[in-house]
DNA sequence: TGACATACCTCGGACATCAAGGTATAATCT
DNA sequence: AGATTATACCTTGATGTCCGAGGTATGTCA
């Protein structure tokens, strides 16, 4: 449904993406179908923002992939979080809660509570 | 204190600015400041985020300027939101919590509350 | 006098997102 | 058989946001 402003996204796609692998492993065509599914289209991540973003944490460390057929033949490229990712995950989420919580207590500057 | 992201900022920040100038007129300087404090320093904006942003807020019609004389000497030029610039924070707050509970949907997939 | 705080501003680089394009296979529709 | 759609991977170029670094100017304080 509710269409929000990409730019909200900024910083917080990568977060994400380990929070779906933190899960189970999974392949970059089937994360972007999950975000959508599960943030009720909130979120709809684009392969163009998605590839790039996997790979650059695959570079760090972060993830490891390999490939694995799937039954109808085509070939899947599954991503697993390793520990350095878990970890990444740990501060990213921190950090998202300290933010969100600021964001909220400065929109609420009218006491209104 | 805690450093964030600056990323996470992205398109939040005139959220942010807006919010802040419904509750009372302000100053360019004074919002730099007031968000740090309120935010617990969560909320380091820079200048060169800061004034662009006004300036593009204004030109919008979300804001609207007037100079001030303060007791100090210095020539303050304060922002009054207008009603454009209430309507347009009630769409970002409103996208804001619909991205934050999505967010911490996607975050929580491991089921542990 | 020099340093610092206040108060405004702009420019250029860095980075994230995404539209648009590409490749390739399999399933489904006409 | 041919066309379309879905799956599944990828890159490039344009756009937009943020901020470091710089500039201007006034007032205060040592």
């Amino acid at each position: 449904m509710s269409k929000i402003d990409k730019s909200l996204l900024s910083g917080s796609t990568s977060m994400l993406v380990l929070a779906l692998l933190r899960e189970s492993d999974k392949y970059g065509y089937q994360m972007i179908t999950e975000l959508a599914l599960r943030s009720d289209n909130t979120f709809e991540l684009k392969e163009g923002t998605l590839y790039p973003v996997l790979h650059a944490l695959e570079k760090d460390g972060a993830l490891k992939s390999y490939d694995k057929q799937a039954p109808n033949g085509k070939t899947r490229k599954y991503y697993s979080i390793t520990k350095k990712g878990l970890e990444l995950l740990d501060e990213k989420t921190e950090q998202w809660n300290t933010f969100a919580k600021a964001v909220n207590s400065t929109l609420m500057v009218k006491g209104t509570v």
